[in-house]
DNA sequence: AATAGAACGGAATATTTTGTTCCACAAGCT
DNA sequence: AGCTTGTGGAACAAAATATTCCGTTCTATT
């Protein structure tokens, strides 16, 4: 349950930041489970009192606050890291997309909208990511590597389509998302497919969900 | 928010009656928009008291079993009229797709899974829509329609991913829905395509949701 | 060795939420 | 007029849960 690989414990101090990490992970692990879990349940998994949880954040939507931010940042970086590959451009939005699924940002992104007040850098780091992926996106469409109809705001839903699938532990549910995310890019590559009905999810749409 | 059309409504009989679809309705929209929500909401939104509901439910979760009960009982006529038509075989595999996902008889049972314990009545019909659903799956097949490595248990989990998609009003929903529908065909109907990664999920994989 | 103080565990508290019951009332039916 | 069915919604009891608080443990420093 804790961590595994004990790192260099020397005094109180090297304890504390273990257990800074220890509780993002827990907390990460039970809100994905359940997006209403208690405070109590993070402690629990994470094998600590709840005062540890409470020295760190003042409040459960701080923690919350924390969790986006951070799977916020995730993706960034893994979308920096695509735009700086400069090889073939459907490849390296195959495996940006790749990354983004085994990272799981969206299973928190999803429940979590709209259960906490977002923040400024927030709001900005959001912008920011979404400056990337339309970047990604459209070299990609000038690569002629995508199927004509798709929009950027498409990823998003995908990304969230495919945080949807759940099936045992972590492990396994990392694999079974690959093999939809394996039929899914199959089906964005097609070239001369047609056009996908419907208009694509705008992104006041797509957004509409944090302001509640 | 209640029924549109006004039947013949005679006296308090006519009236209960279209109270039984009435929060049946309301309790749908309300457990799939926030499958946590109090009885009272589904009260609320069905206008109509609370004593309306526990004249027709013992508890809230004899409301949740017939929810579902009646969406599996959906989802078998729409596999039985699937299987009852004999054209061909991948035209008739889309279309329930299709109807499925229109019904979206999955948006309950994801949320649902767990939240109360299932009846004798419920595992007859799901051991029979997992049935039917094999049939339609093996002549698909069998027709060569489908791309290699598929597997029956590929189908709940696509159902389930496309219930996901969730964007705005019903109708919206809906609409997006079938735009990622689209692009799941496209990528099933694939006859020569690489096999998929990863093992199939498992029936019991699948099954095991319920066991909670 | 004594001690200050950081970090912690977890019981206790104060609220809020919610499933269910209950009762007074309305409306048809005989 | 009574009787029955159906209803609204306040009242109740129980459960859940965010947050506070205090005694304890452990380190570093003197």
């Amino acid at each position: 349950m804790e961590t595994t690989s004990t790192p260099p414990l020397s005094g109180r101090k090297a304890q504390a930041a273990r257990n800074d990490q220890t509780i993002l992970e827990a907390a990460r692990a039970v809100f994905v489970a359940d997006p209403g879990a208690p405070i109590s349940a993070v402690a629990e998994r994470a094998g600590v009192g709840i005062s540890a949880l409470y020295r760190r954040y003042a409040s459960k939507e701080d923690l919350l606050r924390k969790l986006c931010s951070d799977g916020l940042r995730t993706y960034i970086t893994a979308a920096e890291t695509a735009l700086a590959d400069e090889g073939d451009p459907w490849t390296s939005f195959a495996s940006f997309i790749r990354d983004v699924v085994d990272a799981d940002t969206h299973s928190l992104t999803i429940n979590l909208a709209g259960t906490f007040t977002p923040d400024e850098s927030l709001y900005r780091d959001a912008a920011h990511a979404s400056e990337l992926t339309v970047r990604i996106f459209e070299r990609t469409v000038e690569a002629g590597a995508l199927r004509p109809g798709l929009d950027v705001a498409d990823m998003t839903m995908i990304f969230e389509l495919l945080a949807a699938a759940q099936l045992g532990d972590a492990a396994r549910t990392s694999e079974i998302r690959h093999r939809y995310l394996a039929l899914m890019l199959d089906a964005l590559r097609l070239p001369s497919a047609p056009p996908l009905p419907g208009p694509p999810p705008s992104v006041e749409e797509v957004n509409r969900r944090w302001n509640v």
